[in-house]
DNA sequence: GCATCGTTAAATTATAATGTTTAATTCGAT
DNA sequence: ATCGAATTAAACATTATAATTTAACGATGC
């Protein structure tokens, strides 16, 4: 890895080529190699860069100064306003409004939630800058 | 990796525990290892963490629309005014100053540049939101 | 239907990274 | 100077990932 980066140079060699628009066959004439070859190798890139993205987001959410513990059958709602309450006393501000700050928790909680009910436990991270993450 | 990350189970958990504050040799002792170990594992996971940083900084350069080549014998300043020159024909607004430009792209070409003389070819890439990469 | 183009799966080989230990070393503070 | 805490290096076994091929599959256009 030349670059020090979490891609092969294959890897970044494949996305360069479809970056400048040639076809995945063109790629495979000039890399001497099939059509299939370079279709995997692209996606195995593309994999990486998605894992490189979901590292920095868990780096931040493991640096986050405060982390709130949503206990199972919690109203959504009131997991919402202890996550107002303990953001406020730590003196940082929740860079979301109330339904989309509602939303965007039910949406990482995933099946960790089912309607308005919590199931089991969610743990949520607050960064300095107000970003809210659900782990 | 259950969390789809570039980092394993044993370096997140390092770094959360390395969060809390918890000292190297509580670590060791709760993981039930050496302190040599989890040393060595804090610093594998900052060394991916950083590979995760350079890889989206390379993803966005390679999706960059507009690549400036620098010839070798060039001067900074005429390096310079030619990025400026090309983000504009492009109708791109770089968002940088002249002066920090120049230095940005000193610093970004290490050895390729001593002085104000360019030594070798230098690929700059300029991003739709204005944004300049030494490649 | 049948080319064309691309993706996917499975299997294999080659290559690279991880976790671990031991020993040596560095760094601060006292 | 030395004590405690942490880092680094070297070496090894283990595990994971990469690249590649072949074959099958899925669209899309004619």
């Amino acid at each position: 890895m030349v670059r020090d980066t979490v891609l092969t140079e294959r890897q970044i060699e494949v996305l360069r080529l479809k970056a400048q628009g040639l076809s995945t066959s063109e790629i495979a004439r000039r890399l001497g190699t099939t059509v299939a070859n370079v279709s995997a190798t692209e996606r195995k890139a593309r994999e990486n860069i998605r894992r490189a993205e979901n590292t920095l987001r868990l780096v931040r959410m493991l640096e986050a100064p405060l982390s709130v513990v949503i206990k199972p059958e919690t109203d959504l709602n009131e997991a919402v306003r202890e996550i107002y309450r303990r953001a406020d006393e730590a003196g940082i501000w929740i860079s979301y409004s109330f339904p989309s700050l509602a939303v965007l928790i039910q949406q990482g909680a995933g099946e960790k939630i089912r309607g308005r009910r919590v199931l089991s436990e969610i743990e949520v991270a607050i960064t300095r800058e107000g970003e809210v993450m659900v782990m």
